[in-house]
Parts: C-alpha cells; sequence; structure tokens
DNA sequence: AAGCAATCTGAACGAGGCCTGAGCGGCTTG
DNA sequence: CAAGCCGCTCAGGCCTCGTTCAGATTGCTT
C-alpha cells in the first residue's frame, strides 16, 4: 500500500517514513502544503498522514481542496495537543481520523491500516477469500489454515489484490499502489512475483485478463 | 471509442494517451490549439479532452469554432487550478466537463466514458439490449445474466453497437470509431469479428443490412 | 434461374503479451 | 566473513488475439 506523509518537521518525517516502509507501505513524502497538495491530487495514494501545521498552505487548506476536487482518500490527521478548534476543522474537511501529538508510531500504522481496510469496504483485519485468509495487521498469510510463507514484496502484492478482490487490477495500477513513484514500468517483476505467489497459494486464486490486468478470485466458480 | 487529446506539455499528452488506450480508447494526440482545432474538425472523434492554455490557439477559441461549425462532440476540458474565468469561459463555449490540474488520470477515464455515454443518450454506465448487458466502466458483458468472455477488440465493437443500438452502423463508421487513423479499409476483420461477436451472444442481436451495414437490436422483434 | 457482389466462416499465421526457470547482486544474519 | 534469502533481470518459450486469406454462402439483379 501506498500513503503520502505531509509533514514538514524533518525528524518526524523522516522517523514516520522509516516505521511506514518497514510496516510494508510505499511512502512518499511531502514537506509543505503546497508540494502535499500537488502529490495528493496526482498520484494514487491508499491514504494519507497530514500534519496540519505546514508552511505555504496549511493543512486543513489542503484537505478542503482535496475533497472539493472529489478525492475520497482517507486521511490521517496529525495535530498538536489541545488545539481542539483545529481538530474539529480537520474532521469538518472530511479527516478520517486523527492522532494527537505527541503519538506512539505503532499508533499510525494501526490506524492506517484500518483505514485503508474500511476505504476497501473490509471491517475486518483479517481478509478472506475462499479459503485463502490474509493478515493485515499480522502480516500472516494462511490458505485451509495452512500458514503460507510470504516474503515482504509478496505479501505487499496478495495484500492490494486481496483489498480489491473480484476487481480486475491493472499492471499499472498494482505497481503504482506497491512501489512508490519511479517504477519502470517495462520490466517484470510483477509477474515474477504474481508466478511466485500462484505457487504458493495455487494458481486458481489470481486469474489473468490479457491486455487489462490481474483479478483475485475464490477458485471454482 | 476514439478520442482526441490536446495537450501541449509532451509529458502529460503520453501520459494521457498511454492510460486511455490500456483504458480501450483509440486515441490521437495534437500538441498545439492548429493542429487540434484541423484534427477536431475532420475525423469523427467520439470525444476530445481539451488542455486551455495551448500555443498558437488557445483551448478556448478552438472550441468555440468548432461549435460554431456545429461540431457537437463532447469536450472534457482541462484547466490550471484557480483559473475561474477560464472555466467559466470554457463553459459558455460549450464545454461539457471540466477537470482541475492536477487530477487523476483514472478520472479521466471514467468522465470520458459518461460524457460518451450521455452524448448518445444513456445515463447509466450499463447499456442493455434486451438480455444483452454491457457494463462499460467494468469491461464485461453479460447475456441473461451469464458472463460471457470477450476480446478487447470485440468489446470495442459491442460497445460502439450498443452505444448506437437500432440505428444502422456502417462499416466505415465502426472502423472509424474503433481504430484511430490509418486504417486499412479493404480488410474483412471486422466481418470475422462481427461473427466471433454473434457466435458469442448469439446471432439474432446484430443484423446485417446488407450494403449499409450493421444494427444491433434486441431478439425477436 | 443465373450471375454477381456482398458477406460469412473456418483455418492458419505472426506479433506480442505473459509465464517461467536460471542466475546475479545486495542485504541481512549468524 | 560466509551463508542464505530476496528482489530483480534476462532469455526463451508458450499461448492468445487480431488479422489475413480462400472458399462457401447469401441475397439482390436481370
Amino acid at each position: 500500500m501506498r500513503v503520502l506523509v505531509v509533514e514538514d518537521e524533518a525528524a518526524l518525517a523522516f522517523r514516520l517514513q522509516q516505521v511506514l516502509e518497514s510496516a510494508g507501505f510505499s511512502v512518499d513524502v511531502a514537506y509543505d502544503g503546497e508540494e502535499g497538495l500537488h502529490l495528493g491530487g496526482t498520484e494514487p495514494y491508499d491514504a494519507v498522514v497530514l500534519d496540519l501545521g505546514l508552511p505555504r498552505i496549511d493543512g486543513i487548506t489542503v484537505l478542503n481542496r482535496w475533497r472539493e476536487a472529489g478525492r475520497t482518500v482517507p486521511v490521517l490527521i496529525l495535530t498538536a495537543r489541545g488545539r481542539w478548534s483545529e481538530k474539529m476543522a480537520g474532521f469538518n474537511a472530511g479527516a478520517d481520523d486523527y492522532l494527537v501529538k505527541p503519538f506512539e508510531m505503532e499508533e499510525v500504522v494501526y490506524r492506517l491500516r484500518a483505514l485503508i481496510r474500511r476505504a476497501s469496504g473490509h471491517a475486518q483485519p483479517e481478509l478472506t477469500c475462499g479459503a485463502l485468509r490474509l493478515d493485515t495487521n499480522g502480516g500472516r498469510v494462511s490458505v485451509n489454515g495452512l500458514p503460507v510463507q510470504v516474503t515482504a514484496q509478496e505479501f505487499r502484492i496478495l495484500s492490494y489484490l486481496m483489498h480489491h478482490a473480484d476487481r480486475i487490477v491493472s499492471r499499472t495500477e498494482l505497481a503504482e499502489h506497491v512501489y512508490d513513484r519511479h517504477f519502470d514500468l517495462d520490466s517484470n517483476t510483477l509477474e515474477v512475483l504474481i508466478g511466485r505467489i500462484r505457487k504458493k497459494i495455487g494458481a486458481a486464486y489470481i486469474q489473468t485478463v490479457r491486455g487489462q490486468g490481474y483479478k483475485l478470485t475464490k477458485p471454482e466458480a
């Protein structure tokens, strides 16, 4: 999953990037409101972490602009303690969750995962598709109750597919959400990884739709 | 469906072409207002994506000329943020929709499909004809609720016919809207594809009007 | 009813998309 | 420092799709 962090304080931004990446997210960072507004408007993120106190354009304004433009990406607001008025403004502007500084890094990870799940219509942290099960928090995958060892990259791909099951996901879309910007499109990395995932969970789960992409469904449909 | 993209910024133009083509459109690109004006005036497009800031002749002027000449092709305007005056001028000149930069590529695809649908008199993204159903966004076709596997080219042809159901569509018209410029006319590719579509959805849907073209109607009329 | 042109259809082919096995370099771990 | 694993690249091969061609069929015209 791919997230955008909009945070001007360099140390915190770096820390967030580190933690999120090691939690399996692809992370882009914007250091001011203008850059954030632009990135959030053009790149397809699965979620955004947005600080309210920003240079150039403040967070609330950024959020408002996105919502005006019809962008529905889930947004997690970061705000300093006690700034109630700001917080309320955030929710009015269409924020989905907020976190008061200081906070624990792990908290961000869990909340982001929950936001992304809900945004794709899943209430539980465990996604299932037939006998295939994926635990978004634990990072575990199993088929018929039997645990399956998947690597980090494989997990990302499978996770994205399971969040959007029964829908054709184009190779481009998959790349955009699994990698950050700067991804070489004429590479067959995805094909190789898809192949390995198939070998591990069974080929029937992931169907190829020629010229369009991949679709995850439960087998023997 | 065939669309014209009028955009001077090469990178954006290329990206648009890529995304639209992989979404199943035939795309011609014009890099300045003059070329755009000319192409839009001569080729039969199903929709146009028109940037306002263009070299030589600006977008509004191009649009005005088309409308003066009686062109009713749906036009999607691209404009930089905050250029309200331009936007209003666009609507006065007869634009059908607009998108403020920056935008997500997918957004363009959906809006174009909607424009094309509406222009042919369909409100819903699902077109039906008797028991035949086609989902313009999902790219799926079904008869009597049973999904039918169609290839990319077959889908394009069927889609065009369904947008213009109960009307005779000439072979030339079909070719012009399914392929881009440069299509070899003395080829029977269309006939072969029509044949395959008939075999998949049932022969009764597509009638041959000898010497004129094809007509899609619901069977046993 | 014959002749002719338009259209249909089955078979075959070439290009390109997709898959896969092998191997390489970098990173982590012991 | 050695070992192992992971993600990536590359090359070769397979399979599907779009197209072509030839021959059959249909429908209009005379």
